[in-house]
DNA sequence: TCTTTTGCCTACCAAGTGTTAGACTAACAC
DNA sequence: GTGTTAGTCTAACACTTGGTAGGCAAAAGA
C-alpha cells in the first residue's frame, strides 16, 4: 500500500469521508462511521489509509489542489494583461469552485487545525499561494491608477471570504443560478476596486 | 439551580467554555477539559449546567444577543433616515463586534448544528432577524434610486460574510487598527451599493 | 441549634474512540 | 502447485466521552 494508491474502495472511502467530514465535521465522524457507509468494518479502513489524519490531509491537499488548478487554467486562458479581467476571472473561478465543490470547500474553509503540524503548515502555505495570486491582481489594478482600494490586504480578505462563504449557503435548487451568481460576484468585486 | 443563575463559578465556566469552544471546537472540548481549566472536576460542571448542549446554547444565545443589541444601540443613535448612513452604521457595528468579540463570533459563525433541534431553530431565527435588518437597509438604499446592487439577497450575504470572517483573521496586534478596519469595511460596503 | 441548600468531591457507567494483532479467503505470479 | 499479496474480518486494547449516584463540608436560614 502506497499513499498514491487509488483503488475502487479507497476512492469510495475518500468520497464518503469527504461527505461526512463536510456534513458532521471531522471530530464527530468516526472511522467506523466512514467504514459503515462504505460497507466495510472499521479495521479495514486501515488497509487503505494509515490514520484518520492521513485521509484528512489527503482530502485537504486534493481540494486545495483543485482550487489552485482551476485558477491556473483560467489564468492561462487570459488574453492581454488587463488586471481587471484577471480579477473578474479570479472571482469567477472562485465562485464556481465554492458553489460546485461545496463539500471540498467546506473542508478547506474550516478546521485545518485538525491536521498534524507539518500538514497544517503545508495547507496554510498552499492557501497562502492562492491568496497571493489575488493580492497581486488587486495590486496590479491599483497600479494602473484606474482603480483604488482602501487597503489591499483587507480588500483581498474581503473578496476571498465573501466568495468562500458561498459554499455555506448556496443551493443549486435555489433562486439563483450559477451563472447569475458568478456575474453578481464579479460585479461586486469590480465595484470594490472602483476608484474612490 | 435555575437556568438564569449567575454565580462566580458558573460565569467562569462560561468564559472558559467559550474560549475552548472557539479554539478547539465544540466536539473536541470535553466537559473535563472545561472543568480542569476552571479548577473543578468534571462532575461539578453539572451543578451549574444541565448538559453540554445547554452551555453551548447559553453561550450562543448570549453572543447572538450581544450582536443584535449592539446594532440596536447604533440604530437608535441614527439621526435622519438616510439609508446609506444606516449601512455605514450597520457595517461599523458588525466589524467592531467581530473584531473585538472574536471568540463569541467564532461560536455563532460555526457549527450551530451541534445544538438541539429547538435551539438550532432559535439560533437560526435570531440570525435571520439580524440578516433582515441589513436586507432592509440595502433595499432602502436601492429604493432611493441613488444606489444599485446586482442582487439584494446575494449582496447581503456578501457583506455579512466578509464582515463575519474578520473574526478568523483579525489580530489586534497586527498592522491594522480597529478604526482603520471599520473605515475600510465601510468604504467597501458603500462601494458595493454604488450605482452601476 | 437544627435543617436545608450550595458546591464540590470520588467513583462509576455505558458507549464510543483511534488503532492494532492476527487470522482468513480469493486472486495472482511463477 | 506454491508463495505472495490484497482486502477483509473478528477481537481486543487502552483510553475518552457525556452523564449519574451518592456523599461530605461549609454556609445560610429558621
Amino acid at each position: 500500500m502506497t499513499d498514491a494508491r487509488v483503488t475502487q474502495t479507497s476512492e469510495q472511502i475518500r468520497r464518503t469521508a469527504l461527505d461526512l467530514f463536510a456534513t458532521d465535521g471531522y471530530d464527530s465522524t468516526s472511522i467506523r462511521d466512514i467504514a459503515a457507509a462504505v460497507g466495510i468494518r472499521g479495521a479495514s479502513f486501515y488497509h487503505h489509509f494509515r490514520s484518520k489524519e492521513e485521509i484528512l490531509w489527503n482530502l485537504t491537499e486534493r481540494a486545495l489542489g483543485q482550487l489552485a488548478e482551476s485558477w491556473q487554467r483560467a489564468k492561462a486562458e487570459l488574453s492581454g494583461d488587463e488586471p481587471l479581467e484577471a480579477l473578474r476571472a479570479f472571482v469567477r473561478t472562485g465562485v464556481v469552485f465554492h458553489a460546485e465543490q461545496r463539500t471540498e470547500a467546506a473542508l478547506i474553509n474550516s478546521r485545518l487545525n485538525r491536521l498534524s503540524d507539518e500538514h497544517y503548515a503545508g495547507a496554510v502555505a498552499l492557501r497562502g499561494d492562492y491568496e497571493r495570486e489575488l493580492a497581486d491582481i488587486v495590486a496590479a489594478c491599483v497600479a494602473t491608477g484606474r482603480h483604488a482600494v482602501p487597503d489591499v490586504r483587507v480588500t483581498v480578505y474581503a473578496i476571498l471570504q465573501m466568495t468562500a462563504a458561498i459554499a455555506t449557503w448556496y443551493d443549486p435548487e435555489g433562486p439563483t443560478t450559477l451563472d447569475e451568481l458568478t456575474s453578481i460576484y464579479e460585479e461586486l468585486a469590480v465595484k470594490m476596486v472602483a476608484p474612490a
